[in-house]
DNA sequence: TTCGAATTTGACTAATCAGTCAATTTCCCG
DNA sequence: CGGGAAATTGACTGATTAGTCAAATTCGAA
């Protein structure tokens, strides 16, 4: 049975899409309790504070992603096509927020760390925690494609943290730009970078 | 002999170091008018809003980094050096700033950008051009050194926006953790990703 | 030196900001 | 049903925000 929303669920859910979609400094208090349906009174109820918000909204999105990230990067997946899952999901999921809002997010944990970072010590901390876990999704794939010969990276850390940085650049970029095509060749440059062999082009 | 500092150019450069530093929506314009020795009065005299302020801070900017990019891109020195020196201009800076203010800043382009770019269609506008710009560097550099026979790029453009997605993402990343060290290793994976011979380890 | 333009000043909005709080309502458990 | 905890409310504060403006000052050229 669909259980109704809690006021606190409205919440971080209102924090990130609207953080995401504009700002951590540009979203308000008195927008998100608007956006989630909740008065200010019982915002403080449930938080301390705004950043303490956007930790939990961090935090709870995270928990939802997570089941996702675990079915696209299964070990029963074969590595590279792990990789393609990902960017496949990722862009699919960048597309329907753009016809939502008619923009491109790009990365949100990118864009607010890049923001808040110097300002907020807990925020940062939560940044830093969920970046490096979604790096071992990397980390495993690469490691896995090299003992399988797919590729040669005996470092897999380095190679993954490469990866990495290419891949949440190119967010940054698109989001930037407001162009979702800036990461449709998303997959087989990474193939490139990895020093893959590129896949043969169906006819 | 050198001429005293005008109010304007005090202002711009106020106005970049503070909203890199921190960011766009936590910098006040009560705040740069401070630093600057402006009285907010002046300041709406010279800009009519703060995102006016921005975008003329970027300008300045870009047109005070041009001449030593122009020189460290320069033609005569062969093409896989300009990058290498390009590093580790970068890097000294931003080891300069760091000493300065304790924190790793990046790219203050793809942290504005990334702030501001779905709020101020002008201070977006204006960042996408900087940043084409910079792109360019790296495609002639890419250029040349497919013609020189270095790598295998017979798509420079393609292949310089990668190269850049990758610098942007890792200079993101060195911001949001805060650690310099994070690009550390940028040259060699540059030439890695680039498939250009490792150079010889000095023993 | 004089005069007009460029610049500087500080006091002033009106809105918005994050955060507080006592009083009230709703909820669940015995 | 009763009572205590959990949740909700709306009015409130004091600080800060971007931006305005008329008056005063400085400057440069004739």
């Amino acid at each position: 049975m669909p259980r109704t929303s809690t006021a606190k669920e409205r919440l971080t859910e209102a924090a990130l899409k609207m953080i995401w979609r504009h700002s951590y400094g540009a979203t308000s208090v008195d927008a998100i309790c608007d956006q989630a349906k909740v008065k200010k009174g019982s915002f403080y109820y449930f938080f301390k504070s705004k950043c303490d918000l956007a930790v939990a909204a961090l935090e709870a999105d995270w928990k939802a992603q997570r089941a996702q990230l675990d079915t696209i990067f299964s070990p029963t997946v074969p590595p590279l096509e792990r990789l393609r899952l990902y960017f496949e999901f990722s862009l699919e999921h960048l597309q329907k927020i753009k016809e939502e809002c008619g923009a491109v997010l790009g990365c949100p944990l990118n864009a607010l760390g890049s923001e808040v970072c110097t300002q907020d010590t807990a925020l940062r901390a939560k940044i830093h925690e969920i970046l490096d876990r979604k790096l071992t999704y990397f980390e495993s794939v690469i490691r896995d494609a090299h003992a399988q010969g797919l590729i040669v990276a005996p470092d897999a850390k380095a190679k993954a943290r490469t990866l990495f940085m290419f891949t949440q650049g190119a967010l940054t970029q698109a989001r930037i730009q407001n162009n979702l095509e800036l990461l449709a060749d998303i997959y087989p440059c990474t193939l490139d970078l990895l020093g893959a062999p590129a896949p043969e082009p169906s006819r």
